[in-house]
DNA sequence: ATGCCCTATGATATAGGA
């Protein structure tokens, strides 16, 4: 089973991109990250063209996240249980569902803007509650492989950056936010790395200033998963190639290729 | 090489991204 993560920065803006890549990368489950679409303006119609089933979760604008699936798409659940709001709004940042047997989570972890901005605690409260419901969800079927994948806007280590002299009192390698990570992985799950690409184990780059060409990328799109998951992993990669040319997401598909036969 | 912001909006500026 092929499992995939991206982050498409607008489906509606990536559409013909992410059919494409549909297309050519053969993935069996995608969780999807910054729609930037309503729920209702998903492109669903051509996707489910392509052989998925949709769950896809969004409120406009900003945010939005989805699951596509071809191996089945059952017990979708909507939002973490006690995700909290911002600004009055519970954002539309998780979306969970059962694919041909294997547990998995689409989520978009806020971005905390800087360390003293509400944001910033948001995007730690935010942390706890997706730590909570993985523990339930893990407590509830301890043998059923699962993972948590997405945007968690958050490099793990200071080599999951081109350079961490350019971090100094930045969000995404703050010791509040590693310690959220680490506390996550306390719940029962292990990162699964990705096949580092010329030495570098990126999958986002910005878009200002020649980033991508440059080198100046940062690991935080991630595969948390649980024993039962990583014992079944064969292959973790980056798919370079979609960060290129015209119209790209500056984040690039994370893939992770699992020993089972398509449910 | 991959090539020096992009996307969605009560839109002709602004907010958010990370």
């Amino acid at each position: 089973m092929r499992i995939a993560t991206w982050n498409v920065n607008s489906v509606g803006a990536r559409l013909d991109r992410v059919l494409a890549w549909l297309e050519s990368a053969q993935p069996d489950v995608v969780a999807l990250q910054e729609l930037k679409c309503t729920t209702t303006e998903f492109p669903e119609m051509p996707i489910q063209a392509a052989g998925y089933e949709v769950a896809a979760h969004g409120n406009g604008r900003w945010n939005g996240v989805a699951i596509l699936s071809r191996v089945g798409l059952d017990d979708v659940t909507l939002d973490l249980p006690g995700q909290p709001p911002y600004a009055g709004v519970v954002e539309t940042r998780a979306v969970g569902a059962t694919c041909g047997g294997v547990r998995v989570w689409s989520v978009y972890v806020p971005n905390g803007r800087e360390p003293d901005h509400d944001h910033y605690a948001y995007k730690l409260e935010w942390f706890a509650a997706l730590r909570a419901t993985v523990a339930a969800e893990l407590a509830a079927v301890p043998d059923r492989p699962f993972a948590v994948i997405g945007d968690f806007n958050v490099a793990p280590t200071d080599a999951d950056v081109w350079d961490i002299a350019q971090f100094v009192g930045s969000t995404h390698v703050t010791e509040p936010e590693r310690a959220a990570l680490a506390n996550l992985r306390g719940a029962g799950l292990v990162d699964i790395p990705p096949r580092a690409l010329k030495g570098e184990p990126y999958t986002f780059w910005d878009y200002r200033n020649g980033a991508f060409h440059r080198g100046w990328g940062m690991r935080i799109d991630l595969v948390y998963a649980n024993a039962p998951f990583a014992s079944l992993v064969r292959d973790a990669w980056i798919d370079r190639e979609e960060r290129k040319g015209k119209g790209a997401s500056d984040h690039a598909p994370l893939v992770v290729d699992l020993d089972t036969s398509p449910a």
